[in-house]
Parts: C-alpha cells; sequence; structure tokens
DNA sequence: TTATAATATATAAATATTCGAATATACGAA
DNA sequence: TTCGTATATTCGAATATTTATATATTATAA
C-alpha cells in the first residue's frame, strides 16, 4: 500500500472525528436535510454547525443544494457512512474460560 | 442515540485519523508483530512510532504482549480494522448520462 | 426598497496534536 | 555486574483544531 492512501484516509477520518461531525453524518445518513433542521436535531449554536459542515464539505464527504432560502446537505462519500455503522459494531469482549 | 455514543464514536477515530497509525492497523490487521518489525515496515523514527502506538495503546485499540526482549502488539477493538476497511472501498463517482 | 430568516465566513483565544531530541526503562547476554 | 538492544516517556516548539463573537451573504416577504 502507497503512503498516499494512507494520507487520504487520515484526511477523511480526520473530518469525521468530532462527535458534532459524528451526528451529522447519523441525521444526513436518513435524509437529506437542510441546515436549520440539522440544528434542530442538536445542541449547537448556528455558527458552530456551519464550521462543521464546511469541514465536511471541504473534505468532500457531503454536498449541498440550494433550496430557495435554504441549503440541503446530503451525503456524497458513502465511505462516511460506512464508517459509522463499523463504528456502531458491539465490541466483543473475549471470555476467557478458566 | 445518545450524545455519550458519538462522543465515544469520535474519540475512537481521533486515534485512528493519522496516516502512521492507519498503516500499523493495516499491518497488525495481517499478523501479531513487535515494534522493531513494525518499524522496519515504515520510515518512521522509533520514539515517534512509539507514541503513536502509545495513542492506539491508550484508545484501547491494540494491545500489547511482552515476549522477553519485544514488545508484541496485535488488535483488540476490532472495529479499527472494520473502519479501514470502510476506508478501502472504491468511491461511487455518480455518472450523469445526458 | 427594507426587513427578516437562513446560512456562511473572519477573527481570535483556548486547547490539542505532532514530532524531534533527550532520556529512561526492561530484558538478555557476556 | 555491565553492555547492548528494544521500547517507552518527557519536554518543548510548531502547527492544527475548536469554539464563540461578530459580521457578511443570500433569498424571501412585506
Amino acid at each position: 500500500m502507497p503512503d498516499l492512501v494512507f494520507d487520504d484516509y487520515a484526511r477523511l477520518l480526520k473530518a469525521l472525528a468530532h462527535p458534532t461531525r459524528l451526528r451529522i453524518i447519523d441525521i444526513l445518513q436518513r435524509e437529506e436535510i437542510c441546515v436549520k433542521n440539522i440544528g434542530d436535531c442538536m445542541d449547537v449554536q448556528q455558527a458552530n454547525l456551519s464550521q462543521h459542515l464546511s469541514v465536511l464539505r471541504n473534505c468532500g464527504i457531503v454536498s449541498t443544494c440550494r433550496e430557495g432560502n435554504r441549503i440541503c446537505y446530503s451525503i456524497k462519500d458513502q465511505r462516511a457512512v460506512q464508517v459509522l455503522d463499523a463504528l456502531k459494531h458491539e465490541v466483543a469482549d473475549i471470555i476467557s474460560i478458566t
């Protein structure tokens, strides 16, 4: 595996590695939705939410489309969803029977 | 989904979100291996490698066992491997036929 | 046109991450 | 014990991330 690949993977994970941004992915995974509605789902200030959305946008994880007054966000790089799914898997505890 | 879950997910992703650490996971996924041999696989200084290993250890992603002189590392939280697998998936380009 | 709602951006302070250099620890061999 | 090899830790400087505050932009409504 060439170095560059891991650089890319790390960039993507870094963009995802924040509770607020993971929550955004979790919401977008279910439905395309505008910023206002995302904000209603969680306890974050408007500017801060916008900042987190821009991290996801700049990394190519989400894309946007304007609908009149509003901006709708949707997931563009499905790997983000797959990463979140992987995280949701139960951690198997290894039980040693003595 | 409660907040705490996303905090946890973010902690794990943050620990993974570095090219060197992802590369370590990629190696450990194939075989349990000691630090020296990990270092031989990549261009990183000893101290720095040790620092990255400690990030993975502190987050519970890997575990260690001593074998005489050497310390063997192995993967403890399989979600790390699953996250890496998710990253490896091709990004599907949406081609619009006009 | 002006006002208002939805969203984004700029700036700055606080905090966290990264990495190299130096040093410490643990083990086996002599 | 002393030496050499493998590994970890500490510290400090450089850099990046996070967040709040203030301000800007864009579209609709009045």
